[in-house]
Parts: C-alpha cells; sequence; structure tokens
DNA sequence: CACATAAGTGTACAACTGTGCACAAAGGTC
DNA sequence: GACCTTTGTGCACAGTTGTACACTTATGTG
C-alpha cells in the first residue's frame, strides 16, 4: 500500500493553499503571485514550496479539486432546501449567494481562473461549471418542470443558467462583502435574469 | 492650447500597448505582466515607460479606453448589417465571432479583466458592457421588438444577452483560433442562448 | 534660429525572484 | 532501537525586477 502514505502530514500543504486563497481574497490575482510571497504568507520557508507543489499552476489545479468540493457542498445544501418548485430559483440563488460570501476567496479564485493564465486551470473551472450544469439538467428533468424540452434543449438551458449566475459573480465579488444593498440588488437581477430564461425554457420549441 | 501637444508621438506609447497586448495573446495574463517585460517586448528601453505611463495598471486603463473603441466599431457593423429582424441573432453573433477573431488579444484582455486585479480597470470594462448593453436596448426600442416590455426589463434583458456572449468571450479564447469547427460550434450555441433569451423577453410578463 | 519642452537612452542599484543543495527533524516500519 | 522516507530548514546564487538620475536627441513655438 505504497498509494496514499500521506497518513499525517499535509499539513504545509494546507497552509500553502490557503495562503494563497488569502492573497486572492485580499484582492490579488493569482497569476501575480509567485512562490516566495505565497511561502511568505503561509508562514514558511520558500523551498518547503517544491515539497508539495511543482509551481503555482499545480497549486492552482489542486485549488479547483478543492473548489469542486465547495462546489458539491452548495450543491447539496441547494437540492436539500428546495422543497417546493415556486420558490426554486428564489431560493437557489439565495443559497450561492450566502456561499460565495462565505468562501469568498475561493469564489475570487474560480471567477479569475475562467481567463486565468493557466490553461490547465481554465479547463478545471469549466469541467467543474460542466458538471454543475449537467446536474442542474438532471434536477430539472426529475422535477418535470419543462417536460417539452428534450435533452439538448435542457442541457442548453441549464448551461445558460450556469453562465448567468456564474457572470453575477464577477458583480458579487466587485462589491464590499458588507454592502448588504448592493449584495441584495445583485441577488435580486440574478433572479429576474434567471426567471427570464426559464421562461424562454417554458415558451422554447426546438428548431425543426 | 497647452492642452494635447503629443502631435506626432505617441509612438512608442502605442508601441508599449501593443507590446502588452501582444503578451496577453500569447496567453499571459495582463497582471502577471511586468514594466520590463513589456518595455522589452517594445523594443524600448524601460525607463522609456514612465513617459508614458505611471505603471502598469496606467496602461491598463489606456487600454479599456481603446478597447471602447474597438467595440464601438463592432456595434456600428453590427447596426449596419443586421437590415432585416428575422436574423437579428444569427447576424449579429457572427459579427461578434469575426471581431473577436480579429482583435483576439483586446477582446482577451477585457475577459481577463472583468476579473482582473485592477479595480479601475475591472470598472472600465464593466462600464463598457453597460454602454454596450444600454445601446442595444436602444436599438431593440426603436426595432419595435419587444414593444410589451417596460423600460426596466427591456434593460435587464440587454443586459443578460451582454453577459451571455461575454460569457462566450471564454469559451472562444479557449480553443485555437483556426478551430474552425469548434467556433462554429460555440456560434451555433451563443445563438441559441440569444433566441431562448429572446422568447422569454417575448414572453415576460413583469411581476406585479 | 534659438530655445523650451518632451521623448528616448544608458547606467546603476537595492530588492526580490526561483530554485539547487546539504542538512535536520519527524514519522512510520521492521 | 535501527533505519528509511517524508517534510521542513538554511544558505547560496545567478537572474530579474522597479525605479532614480543624468544624459542626449528630437520637435514644435516664438
Amino acid at each position: 500500500m505504497a498509494e496514499k502514505q500521506r497518513r499525517k502530514p499535509g499539513e504545509t500543504r494546507e497552509k500553502l493553499m490557503n495562503a494563497a486563497l488569502t492573497l486572492v481574497g485580499k484582492g490579488r490575482h493569482f497569476a501575480s503571485l509567485g512562490i516566495r510571497e505565497v511561502t511568505r504568507q503561509a508562514g514558511v520557508v520558500p523551498t518547503s514550496f517544491y515539497r508539495h507543489f511543482r509551481n503555482m499552476d499545480d497549486l492552482g489545479l489542486q485549488l479547483v479539486d478543492e473548489l469542486g468540493l465547495v462546489l458539491r457542498r452548495m450543491m447539496r445544501e441547494a437540492r436539500a432546501n428546495v422543497l417546493q418548485a415556486d420558490k426554486l430559483i428564489e431560493e437557489s440563488v439565495a443559497i450561492f449567494i450566502s456561499h460565495a460570501r462565505a468562501n469568498r476567496s475561493f469564489f475570487m479564485f474560480m471567477a479569475q481562473g475562467l481567463a486565468g493564465e493557466s490553461r490547465a486551470v481554465q479547463e478545471g473551472i469549466r469541467s467543474e461549471m460542466r458538471y454543475f450544469a449537467s446536474e442542474l439538467a438532471n434536477d430539472l428533468r426529475r422535477l418535470r418542470l419543462v417536460d417539452h424540452l428534450n435533452d439538448q434543449d435542457l442541457d442548453m438551458t441549464s448551461d445558460l443558467v450556469v453562465r448567468s449566475v456564474a457572470f453575477s459573480l464577477t458583480d458579487l465579488l466587485g462589491v464590499s462583502p458588507d454592502d448588504d444593498y448592493q449584495i441584495e440588488q445583485i441577488r435580486k437581477r440574478t433572479t429576474r435574469f434567471l426567471q427570464l430564461i426559464f421562461v424562454g425554457a417554458a415558451n422554447w420549441k426546438s428548431p425543426g
């Protein structure tokens, strides 16, 4: 069993990932972070970095994995809380916003990574979004809210929903986390976006 | 008239801006560019930089201004070519894609800037998008395609359209500029996104 | 044409960067 | 308890960075 022998460790590893995340949360762009900077923030000697990551891109990739966990937690909570279908959109957007607030740095990293420097990180985040969209499509299918849509159109709708929400991230991260008024505005707007999309889906007729 | 006394010059200035753009086009992230790197690419001595820009953020801001011009050119072309309303969406998306191709670096800079490091650049790009959306709303009003929408709902629709297209940028910039097949896929998908949104707008009833 | 101002160059330096290497302290396995 | 592997440290070094300063060259104005 020479597979996973990191039994206790991963302490510094975690410190480094948190350090990078912290710097991102402070407004720095991930692409501009250096190894020394991150290790300094983590309170570790620079060469320690190489014990866990090959370079900053590698660290970024591992952050994407953790981001996946955060997103999955969010999805689980949404599924648990959205009981009646009529408040589906409001509830989901509210949950999204609350998670984005609680994990601000993570979501900043996500927003940055979409147009980031590392192709691999970019692809990783995009893949997380695809997964998210496909799960959303499954839920919609299960709830039978959009029965008239074929699979392809349902996928398109889910994709558009996820994108719209993701774009709202940019708005959300642009305002102070304490600015309740602005956040409320963003929540309302995002909600209306999704409502508009669903009205479109409800009246959609597949071409042909 | 001591206003604009840069009569002939601005040569190096332009070289520097193009250099930054070129580097971004090569896959680098703007936030990770340094003064020396840019001047090197421009074939200019490092200290020359300060004759034109205070720092990299300043250069970024000036790039946003130029980006505005690019966007306005695109808008003009779209208005000139979209004669009959039935092909409005297809035509507009096609024009967008062709401009994104022709000015790849510029649009990369735009996509990066939305979640970039400089708050000012971020705000600048966002402002360009708002302007774009408001112009789109005007056009839609003029074409009387969505007469039943009040101003606020029309603004929302335009905003969502612009965002969806902007997000497609991320897709577009993620594939090779020569990959015609993938680009065609993105074109089709973006088109359907917009169609879905417009179906939503056509059936939208303002709440209340 | 003289001259002020702007644009561009060269040199210099202290600070910081990534990373290689040798060693020290843990931790688990026999 | 001997031993190996992983994790963390200290030191070193060459390369790069931003920027200050003093200089040369161009350029448009009186």
